[in-house]
DNA sequence: TTCGGAAATTTGTGATCATATATTATTCCG
DNA sequence: CGGAATAATATATGATCACAAATTTCCGAA
């Protein structure tokens, strides 16, 4: 009997196009699987057993699994086991501060270099989520929703912020996203149209303090939900 | 004739400890050196050249230059070639705001937790960091700063920040250290020590402004140099 | 039944090898 | 003699292997 801790993973596969090297393959679809939640807090995951899973070498698995804890995404023990971390509820609301400091610091750089093309975009990809949270479509509200404020922050030619956005990201998705699967119907403001019009004002306060709210009403969306805090150990 | 590039490299050697893996030494080696400004920006690094350097195999090199990327400490490029970033005048800029944005913030979430203990670490770090300045011991200097942030904000057990925070410190380490290399003599405002009675009186806001002042003195001693600006593009 | 320890398996690490591709050197033609 | 095309070299990647360490399994004694 294989003890294969991996074994009963339901990975949402991703096809590896030909210009990818396989350790970026493999690291992009860990990635998305871990935002989606297919991969719980707690898990342990194996090199061995991933290797098996997705068809290949254990080589590119290690070089993601080793990018992944670099993030803060999963956690290399001591001992020989890589976990997906627990969430308490110090390193939520610790997570939550970070956001709203750094998006808020990020979206204020971005302004000046902000252009119509940009504005497009981001109306696109708000009408987007609009229709993902009509379907409650949660893989595709928190997809789109990372594009939007990823596509805001990266106007800023000399951003150095968005990495290490994107890694509180990473440590917040897998938590958050099964927080989110508890709710009857994701409702929230629409604080992306806010942002949007402060942009077209060109108003930098404006603009941080939409950021601020959709930040902060993703949060409260969370702590509204009933027995929430038997989560926050992991526990499932 | 081997044209590699590293072969011009004169490293910061570091002993192996046997508990150490190989990887790890090679990232904490490679980290040192590049934290130094023994690796200059703009120099290109090779995997097997720093193997053969380190008389390694070029498993070890591979996953420690890959983690250094990940941190933005090194830039592997779409061709062949793993290069140290060149510093911009916008990069840098950047760089400080977010040091005091995060680090203020870090220092603010640790005061609660600070211990009797840890005053007493920070005053032997500051005493050692005096003793380093008198002998204009820039290596020491740096290295014993950062270990004096590095205690603060970790007095929090809940830090989240501190990985973000050395990403910072690694991305201006090289060009730092070769703009303070140019200064006849380092001479600082104790902020440390204002810190540190901030501390004691449990004053965070004063603690916070110690350590902006902090991060703003380093930053106005760099922009003291004659002809920094020379150094803004990696020329060397 | 329970606990402890030894054997068997699993697993991460580092070395070596094959291969495709980028870079550098060399040659050939103008 | 100079520049482009070709050959030679160097390099990153991914696969496979050997090994050591940790975990798990299994069996026997209390």
């Amino acid at each position: 009997m294989k003890s294969n801790d991996s074994a009963d993973l339901k990975l949402l596969m991703l096809k590896k196009s030909d210009d990818l090297k396989t350790h970026q393959w493999v690291y992009q679809l860990l990635r998305n699987n871990l935002l989606c939640g297919r991969i719980e807090p707690g898990k342990s995951l194996t090199i061995r057993g991933l290797a098996e899973i997705l068809h290949t070498s254990p080589m590119p698995v290690r070089e993601a699994l080793h990018r992944l804890a670099c993030e803060g995404a999963v956690e290399v023990k001591n001992n020989r086991r890589v976990i997906v971390p627990l969430m308490t509820a110090e390193k939520f609301s610790e997570l939550c501060d970070l956001r709203i400091l750094l998006e808020t610091h990020a979206a204020g750089g971005a302004l000046p270099y902000i252009k119509k093309a940009d504005i497009d975009t981001l109306e696109r990809l708000d009408a987007e989520i609009d229709a993902a949270v009509e379907r409650n479509d949660a893989d595709y509200i928190s997809l789109n929703n990372q594009a939007f404020h990823r596509r805001l922050y990266s106007a800023n030619p000399f951003q150095i912020s968005v990495p290490l956005i994107e890694s509180l990201w990473l440590q917040l998705g897998p938590f958050s996203r099964i927080a989110i699967d508890k709710l009857e119907k994701v409702y929230l403001v629409d604080r992306h149209a806010e942002a949007i019009a402060a942009l077209k004002k060109r108003d930098g306060f404006g603009l941080q303090r939409a950021i601020e709210a959709d930040i902060r009403d993703g949060i409260a969306s969370i702590n509204t939900i009933d027995g929430i805090h038997d989560y926050f150990r992991g526990v499932a």
